[in-house]
DNA sequence: TGCCCTTCTTAACCTACTTCAAGGTACTGA
DNA sequence: TCAGTACCTTGAAGTAGGTTAAGAAGGGCA
């Protein structure tokens, strides 16, 4: 099913159940969760190809707490729960690759998890512009501070230290 | 493959390929990586009936960031890629247990990653103790800490905190 | 029983990051 | 062309959580 959404659009809200997993053919996507704070928190983007949906809401018919808005004119190819397995039944070889979808999901998820573990936000920041440099361009600062997990206001110190770093150097 | 190990031994180094994928009949694992301060950060335990591996390494033939520890005596079933690819020809059906197992992954990591960016140490102990209940008393509390994105010592004052809340409400 | 070794706790001090407040910059649309 | 609005930056002050160091509390083993 080919849907149009218009910027600042949601395709989703907190509380709602996720019925669609959708295929973004053109536009962009900001999966986040709002904090008791009321404060956001971007969980994912999603481009071009990019598939989008809350997995578990989707897959175990619970309510989500994710919000999906866009954030570019978009257009998306939405399947639901009952078109997936219609697919699947009659296509079995989609198995495997749905298999490869959510194993690189996961992988990227795992590397997420290190990162926020692991890292301060400075080498956050270095690992984002090396994963995504093709889509900075298209983020707006304050996306990118909440994906690595900081105020728009300590990501601009962020950015201010990187570019006088890399320049002495 | 049955394997045994001993507490203490490692089953994966940094460094190493990941050349088993890991299904956990007894005993416990801890998966941990390793940062430039030489700090240790727990990303993921594994009891009985778990898998453990990293599936990054594994089926991306790089070289893994990651080292699993087994800290109760344990008995595995190991599985190599190949193996694995056999299984899945001889029987197609594994494909969509596979898949789920993945999807599954997939859920908890995001669920992780929501509580790492959208919550503070208190309220992921809190998560930690309704999650996973069942193996508070096998877990030493510094590995809980160090799941949970904290030191120890910080931890200590975590716990106490909570339970002075809990006896006042 | 006593000793070593690891784990846990406490407290004082430190720092990475947040909060708040203000001002600057740059689209957007009438 | 200008006003309105969203976005970005800066700086001062505050706080969650880290670091360091020391002592307390187990638990396996001679």
């Amino acid at each position: 099913m080919l849907r149009r959404f218009k910027k600042g659009q949601y395709i989703l809200n907190e509380g709602e159940f996720c019925r669609y997993n959708n295929f973004v053919l053109q536009g962009a996507f900001r999966m986040f969760i709002v904090d008791e704070n009321f404060k956001e928190h971007n969980l994912q983007f999603a481009f071009n190809n990019w598939w989008i949906g809350d997995p578990k809401s989707f897959f175990n018919d619970v309510t989500t707490r994710l919000n999906i808005q866009c954030f570019e004119n978009a257009e998306v190819l939405s399947v639901t729960k009952a078109n997936q397995e219609k697919m699947l039944e009659s296509c079995p070889e989609l198995n495997s690759l749905f298999r490869e979808k959510f194993r690189n999901s996961m992988i990227r998820s795992y590397d997420r998890i290190l990162s926020l573990i692991g890292s301060n936000a400075q080498s956050r920041y270095k690992d984002f512009l090396e994963t995504y440099p093709q889509y900075l361009h298209r983020l707006p600062n304050q996306y990118i501070a909440s994906y690595i997990g900081v105020t728009p206001e300590f990501f601009s110190k962020l950015k201010k230290e990187y570019w006088q770093q890399s320049k002495a150097s």
